[in-house]
DNA sequence: ACATGTGAAGTTATTCACAGCC
DNA sequence: GGCTGTGAATAACTTCACATGT
């Protein structure tokens, strides 16, 4: 009886599938595109050389990031920072106020699942990393693996995920397990309290809201690469005759 | 003179900068998003299981890949591949259709530069990888490292990558040096005829159009994976009082 | 019934462009 | 004169919803 009846009301409204995990952003919370290039951002300023300028402009910080001054401000309106139209922003007030944005006050932990090749050049990726954000604990069934410490990194068996992820209050996870696994992986880990998910497994993952999940699907970037390094403006396209 | 005289017409357009590397696509091209879907939902179909039926309707496919029946449709509409509203999509025929679109008929080669481990842990991955798009060869500095085969791809001196590159037609590079080697290296492939790069380096590639970047910047990932960890609807947000 | 194919509508993201201020 | 901050305009992407087919 409602006014505006939808055809196929019956079916469940379709929501936006765990689409990318943040089921319907709450407000004041960024958008994951905000947030990649603030973090972006900071990275660049911080490996900035010692003799560089304490201020930079929103054009000049574009630049650098691949990105455009317009974005720039919009990005930086966003965490309510404000520069000077005569010396740009201030880089270290900068940092600092992505930092209160992207950063847990208290820090965060991250586990990493699959001690395999992809797995321990992460962990030694990481290893060099500022406190506020590090994988504190990796987890394999090997137990040639076990017991070990690799990169600076306990790895425990998989049996303790659920202890070791609870007793250390870690959040986040970074699966580098065989496709096979990777949603019984991430199962366990969501079920031991963890809330973010890194997926370097080559199948998506599929959990409830209330988890969120960042596909890092190589193969498919790899694919996406190789179709537009034969789709570029001047490409010779291998394709029409 | 003209009627609509922008302001500051003086600056030059600001194009969207080589913001994600496709400069502004061709007619025809599809879009980054598309392709990378297209690419998942071929990856899921080639992984059924051997009893399963050929057939599949959008919304199965959906599931699968945490999309939605409707994005489903809208991608294989934009590859012109229909089904039917009895059976749906026939699977072996669908495979073929997105390979149509994203494989080059002969064949790509790719090109790795730098062999740490996260160069090691990509080339195996990429190992068990189907001929249409497969690195093929490697570089590095380390005179330990060159001459050897790693997980069967050779290992040669970076000295000898334009020549390698240009003998092999590669056309696609993946990039897992040092930061502060990434934009050197990334412009040697480029002038050795590399078109579509991969970038793993935690810094943005900085390429003229007529290249295409794919950043796939493992840092800011995991950042933003940590932010929403704990910004998601129900979490206990460390932030406000 | 239920699924496809697709204009139309809606949503989100980016860019424009200008007022105001060093 | 060149830069910031931002409403307004535009572009990109996604979803709705329905005509149509089986």
């Amino acid at each position: 009886m409602k006014p505006k009846q939808p055809t196929d009301l019956m079916a469940p409204p379709e929501r936006p599938a765990p689409v990318a995990g943040a089921a319907g952003r709450a407000p004041g919370v960024l958008s994951e595109k905000h947030v990649a290039r603030l973090s972006v951002y900071r990275r660049l300023l911080q490996d900035r050389p010692a003799g560089a300028p304490p201020e930079i402009y929103s054009h000049d910080l574009a630049a650098l990031s691949r990105s455009t001054a317009a974005q720039v401000r919009r990005d930086l309106m966003t965490i309510g920072f404000t520069g000077s139209p005569a010396r740009g922003y201030r880089i270290d007030q900068l940092i600092e106020a992505i930092g209160r944005t992207l950063d847990a006050p208290a820090g965060q932990g991250a586990a990493l699942c699959g001690v395999g090749n992809l797995g321990r050049a992460l962990l030694d990726y990481f290893t060099i990393w500022r406190p506020q954000l590090r994988i504190v604990a990796a987890f394999d069934t090997d137990t040639a693996k076990t017991g070990r410490v690799i990169h600076r990194c306990r790895v425990y068996p998989l049996a303790e995920l659920e202890a070791v992820v609870r007793a250390q209050g870690i959040s986040v996870g970074v699966i580098t397990v065989p496709a096979a696994s990777a949603q019984r992986v991430a199962e366990m880990m969501l079920a031991a309290g963890v809330r973010g998910f890194l997926n370097f497994a080559p199948t998506p993952l599929h959990l409830p809201d209330g988890a969120y999940v960042e596909e890092m699907d190589i193969t498919t970037s790899m694919e996406t690469v190789a179709y537009f390094a034969r789709h570029l403006p001047g490409a010779a396209a291998t394709e029409k005759p």
